[in-house]
RNA sequence: GCGAUCGUAGCUCAGUUGGUUAGAGCGCCGGUUUGUGGUACCGGAGGUCGCGGGUUCAAACCCCGUCGAUCGCCCCA
């Protein structure tokens, strides 16, 4: 067949990935890690499907958020009903929890991690198909909960090794204290509104709270005289604030608060947090501007907007493309015995040898293509501990530095044992 | 959705004011040498210069469009 009647290679959807190699083992490092962290604070495995009917999303985030107005990845399925592709976790887990009557285990914490989706313009640990860690306790009103999802994610982080980070706190109050915070908000930044940049002119009709975390300098020399939420908490919100806090203080968890720290999505109520590199560390030098490697709050309006009773809940996510960033290289694991096979007659003792130690716990690997003079040299690239050596006579010999016990255990249990 | 920079071999990159048959290193394949923990040398395969159009006697190079990547804005994890 002639190359130009060959049909063209399909590219990869923009803003996907194909992770490989050492990016890959950082990938997996991150959800290992939270895997075994989630265990130790018993929260429950939970698998969740990666399409929802698209008004899940729509009532809980809130249509005029830019994730709903303008990002979702939504479809006619072949029965006409409006599917969306996941953009995020808890929605869609409370709309589970909803519909299998898990109220009957709540409080529940449950831990989930996978690809969402969002239409957006790809940059530095942004994609159009990402993948989050999650972490939610369902049916808890308590502080103690808010408290107990934060140890959660700062043990977390310090097990992946990741320094330079710091837990920024907020409270946005229970729903009155934020809708009298948001209505001073508006009649400040209305006031000024024309000395505003464009961006924030319009986030005053759509989402105000979003000026306090606005980079624009026009933006920035009004925010140190703002109303702060703190003048409008109720005796309640400004209680269960404190409460998280202190508890926060005796669990260890390092914080700072952060009065302009708000949350894009409607559905957040009292604590919002977010964990963020420090200015000049190594961490914000790798994440460039998509700078939230793990956020959240509490989300007590949420239930209620997917048709269900009053549930108080409160949770997090985390970006895994943003967390492997930061967790440094991990090398694929250390190839500890190399079957060197030097002449094609020896392929079926190699083959025997080779189940030997795999079966035995050893990482291993077959070097038999090639020209037969050349296998040495591109064994030895490999970077293995032993290469064991092959031909038709067998196994005969095993060099390299180290401990051997380990090999010569495996492959003495093989039906041919090493001649020496 | 807006802005900037950039697309040359599998990878990292050269390629002069536009000028013969587009190069190097690494990697891959083979040979010679070496002869058992990263030898040296020789040779080979591999590119419609992202794609499409335009200008020109002549385009990897200039212009337009498009797709993609990267970095910001926005948004968010």
């Amino acid at each position: 067949m002639s190359k130009n009647s060959q049909p063209k290679t399909p590219q990869a959807i923009r803003g996907t990935q194909d992770i490989f190699g050492p990016d890959a083992e950082a990938f997996a490092f991150v959800v290992e890690t939270f895997e075994r962290v989630r265990k130790l604070y018993r929260f429950r495995r939970i698998e969740m499907p990666v399409f929802e009917k698209t008004e899940v999303f729509a009532r809980s985030l809130g249509e005029t958020t830019d994730v709903v107005s303008k990002e979702m990845y939504s479809f006619d399925d072949r029965g006409g009903e409006s599917l969306t592709l996941r953009p995020e976790f808890t929605a869609g887990i409370a709309r589970a929890y909803l519909t299998n009557g898990w109220q009957q285990h709540a409080p529940l914490k449950v831990g989930t991690h996978g690809p969402l989706f969002r239409y957006e313009r790809p940059q530095k640990g942004r994609y159009r198909q990402f993948h989050q860690l999650d972490a939610e306790i369902i049916g808890a009103a308590e502080p103690q909960a808010d408290v107990e999802l934060l140890a959660m994610a700062d043990q977390l982080l310090k097990e992946l090794g990741i320094e330079g980070v710091t837990l920024h706190l907020n409270t946005l109050g229970d729903g009155d204290s934020r809708e009298a915070w948001r209505a001073a908000l508006i009649d400040y930044f209305s006031a000024v509104k024309d000395e505003l940049s464009e961006d924030s002119q319009e986030r005053l009709e759509k989402n105000p709270l979003r000026i306090l975390d606005s980079k624009d300098r026009r933006d920035q020399r009004f925010l140190a005289d703002a109303p702060k939420i703190d003048a409008f908490l109720s005796d309640d919100a400004r209680a269960f604030f404190e409460a998280v806090t202190s508890g926060l203080d005796a669990a260890g968890v390092q914080w700072v608060r952060a009065e302009n720290l708000v949350r894009g999505l409607d559905y957040y109520r009292h604590t919002a947090f977010e964990f963020i590199p420090d200015q000049g560390s190594a961490a914000a030098e790798a994440l460039g501007s998509q700078s939230t490697i793990l956020g959240g709050g509490r989300y007590d309006g949420l239930m209620e907007s997917l048709g269900g009773p009053a549930t108080p809940a409160v949770g997090w996510a985390a970006g895994i493309e943003r967390l492997a960033m930061l967790v440094g290289d991990r090398s694929e694991p250390r190839l500890e015995a190399m079957v060197l096979v030097e002449n094609d007659a020896g392929m079926s003792a190699a083959f025997q040898l080779l189940a030997q130690l795999r079966a035995g716990g050893i990482v291993a690997d077959i070097m038999a293509t090639g020209s037969p003079k050349k296998r040495y040299d591109k064994a030895v690239k490999q970077q293995p501990q032993h290469i064991l050596r092959v031909d038709e006579r067998g196994y005969h010999g095993i060099s390299g530095e180290g401990d051997t016990s380990r090999i010569v255990k495996a492959v003495n249990a093989a039906p041919t044992s090493p001649r020496t």
